[in-house]
DNA sequence: GTCTATAGGGAGATAGAC
DNA sequence: GTCTATCTCCCTATAGAC
């Protein structure tokens, strides 16, 4: 270890300070960006705009615009894992899924732009996106499936296929972040309340238990 | 009514001839490049390519890059409605709903690449998309609605957020082909078959039943 | 680290010969 | 109707002064 004289040290601090500083403002500002204009329409000018910088500061901190794509979904994920809560199989598949689903819709509602991102990068097939969850798929459906297995041993649900299970909450749960101006046209409003948000979660809990068997 | 005669007439139908046939061919493969490359990505160039014709052609059939995108929309749209079955009160829900699901997923497997640019466009808020959902929603939605209130009624059901129903019911079949990178992905597969779209509609099917209370 | 100025590359769109 | 050549605009990215 160099040891670092206090005027080095401070000066460090500073710079790593700000730099922190700015790229936490360009990743929130181009995470709007990218969620109101797509992803291909954005350009790093409008980025720069909104977030009162001149356009070669963002490419200072991020060479390419791919790059900063990236660093937003790394930044996005990065969020969401630490915010999911696995399922603790005591508690038995009634609770675990009702949680599970009332926290999906909770969080995409949270970060609407974070989903609309993610969504946007899914469909377009990012390679970046694709990577991250075959890495999540295998780390992660492998320990819910066993929990799952076990309650159904347990009779306390009947079997089901797992993967079409996620697959289907993850597509209702998202669909009223992704897609939420087809929402708003359905439900006739100018703005979705908590209500319509219980309302989804109340359904959507109802369906997925009663298609699980689960009863009591 | 002014004569033609008959060389004009028949020169008129050649060239008509030959501007309907064009103009299949480039909404057929603008659908295609959108759907692979994204809206805004997807250059007019792009497209000419792949029809074999001079990129000038494109922009005389739709003169810009927005009409374009448009009349494959309006195409995909009106494809669609003319292929959806309404529902038929006097079979009551099991038959409709399970038919409803089955025709949904088969259809957005089969156009694939319409469906993608239909939710790409639905996610990226186009305002024609906007335009066409409002209309669909209030001419459609309200002769469902009264189906549904007339099984409810009649004790086949339980009551439903209609709303609800049928945002979730769309979630879960258009994700199949929308996301199906991500489908692959989760069951672990370089291409779907049909067993797995099977899989799916019968999950979705069963869910949809059992919290809609339908048993027989 | 910051920012002006600009290079360099395509994009959408069109004029005009055929 | 078809297609070459070209206009104009604006995007990403960087060089280089501060």
């Amino acid at each position: 270890m160099i040891p670092l004289t206090d005027e080095k040290r401070s000066k460090d601090q500073l710079k790593s300070h700000i730099r922190e500083q700015n790229q936490t403002l360009i990743l929130e500002t181009s995470e709007r960006v990218f969620a109101r204009q797509g992803l291909a329409k954005t350009t790093t000018q409008m980025i720069a705009n909104e977030a009162g910088l001149p356009k070669a500061n963002i490419h200072y901190y991020y060479r390419s615009k791919k790059d900063l794509l990236e660093a937003v979904l790394e930044r996005i994920l990065r969020l969401w894992l630490g915010s999911v809560s696995g399922f603790n199989v005591e508690e038995g598949p009634k609770v675990n899924l009702t949680r599970y689903i009332s926290e999906k819709i909770d969080q995409s509602r949270a970060n609407k732009n974070a989903s609309k991102v993610f969504a946007m990068a899914l469909i377009g097939e990012e390679d970046f996106v694709l990577a991250f969850l075959k890495n999540l798929f295998v780390t992660q459906l492998s320990r819910e499936k066993q929990s799952i297995q076990t309650w159904v041993d347990q009779g306390l649900m009947k079997p089901v296929p797992t993967e079409h299970l996620f697959l289907t909450i993850w597509a209702m749960t998202q669909t009223y972040a992704d897609f939420d101006a087809q929402v708003k046209i359905m439900l006739q409003k100018e703005a979705l309340e908590d209500s319509d948000y219980d309302d989804a979660k109340q359904f959507i809990i109802r369906m997925v238990l009663a298609g699980c068997g689960i009863t009591e």
